[in-house]
DNA sequence: CGAGTTTGACCGGCGC
DNA sequence: GCGCCGGTCAAACTCG
C-alpha cells in the first residue's frame, strides 16, 4: 500500500485517456453496444468509446471546483502489480465480467457473517485488481468522475494525520472501488486510488451523450 | 422512505 | 503465536 507514495513504484502514465481504453476494450455490456448490423455503425463506434476506462471518464471539473486549479496529472501513476500473474489476472476478469456476486451482493444478502476482511472471501489469497492512483490538489475529497459512488469506510491510518475513506462504485453489477485520502505532507492533495475496472457506462458521460447517440442511431438509419 | 454516510467492531494478512 | 494494521461490514443515523 506504501507504493502509493513510493516514488520508486510510481509508473508514469501516458496522457491521461479519459475516453479510450488501454488496449483492446473489453465487449460493452450495455445491450445498446449490438448495433443492428453488427458491423461499425456510427452508434457501435460512439459506444465503443464508452468503454468504461478504470480512470474517471470525466476530468474533474474544473469550473464547478475552482479550488482543483492545478491537477498534477504528471504525478498520475499505477500502483500494486503492474503486470498481475496469470492465475491473478483470470481471477480479476472473471470478477469483473459477471461474478461480482462476492461484494455487490454481500452486504445484502443477509449473511450473518461478520466482515471477512482485506482478504476477500474464500480464505483465498487477496487477489490483486488492476490499481491507478493519481494525485489532485483540491479542497474537495471527492473529484467528480462521472460515476457514482458509496462511501462504506473510513479509516485513520498510520503515518497520517488523515483517514482514509473507502467508496465503491453504486453500480449493482459493478466492483470498482476507490480510496481517497490527503496526503499528510500537503493536505492539499488528494490522492485517489481507483482499484478495478468499471463494467459499465459512465453514467455521467452516458447522460451528457444521450442526445447525440440518439441523433446518431437516427442518422444511421440512412 | 429510500439512498447515502458515519462509525465501531470484526477479520485476515503480515511482520516480528 | 501475538499484535498491529488495513479493509470491510452493518446498524444507526442523516438527509433530501
Amino acid at each position: 500500500m506504501d507504493g502509493l507514495h513510493g516514488d520508486d513504484e510510481a509508473h508514469t502514465f501516458p496522457p491521461f485517456p479519459y475516453f479510450s481504453a488501454p488496449s483492446t476494450p473489453p465487449p460493452l455490456a450495455s445491450p445498446l453496444a449490438s448495433s443492428s448490423d453488427g458491423q461499425h455503425s456510427p452508434l457501435a463506434a460512439a459506444l465503443q468509446q464508452l468503454t468504461p476506462p478504470p480512470w474517471p471518464c470525466t476530468p474533474p471539473d474544473l469550473t464547478l471546483q475552482p479550488a482543483m486549479g492545478d491537477v498534477n496529472w504528471s504525478s498520475l501513476f499505477q500502483t500494486g502489480p503492474v503486470a498481475l500473474p496469470e492465475q491473478e489476472e483470470e481471477a480479476v476478469q472473471a470478477d469483473q465480467s459477471g461474478e461480482n456476486d462476492g461484494e455487490a451482493g454481500g452486504s445484502g444478502s443477509g449473511n450473518k457473517e461478520k466482515a471477512k476482511g482485506s482478504a476477500g472471501r474464500s480464505g483465498k489469497k487477496k487477489a490483486s485488481k488492476p490499481r491507478f492512483a493519481f494525485q489532485t490538489r483540491s479542497e474537495n475529497d471527492i473529484l467528480e468522475d462521472g460515476y457514482r459512488w458509496r462511501k462504506y469506510g473510513q479509516k485513520a491510518v498510520k503515518n497520517s494525520s488523515n483517514p482514509r475513506s473507502y467508496y465503491r462504485c453504486t453500480h449493482p453489477t459493478c466492483n470498482v472501488k476507490k480510496q481517497v485520502q490527503r496526503l499528510a505532507k500537503d493536505t492539499a492533495i488528494v490522492v485517489t486510488t481507483y482499484e478495478g475496472v468499471h463494467n459499465h457506462p459512465c453514467e455521467k458521460l452516458m447522460e451528457a451523450l444521450g442526445p447525440i447517440l440518439k441523433q446518431l442511431q437516427f442518422l444511421s438509419q440512412f
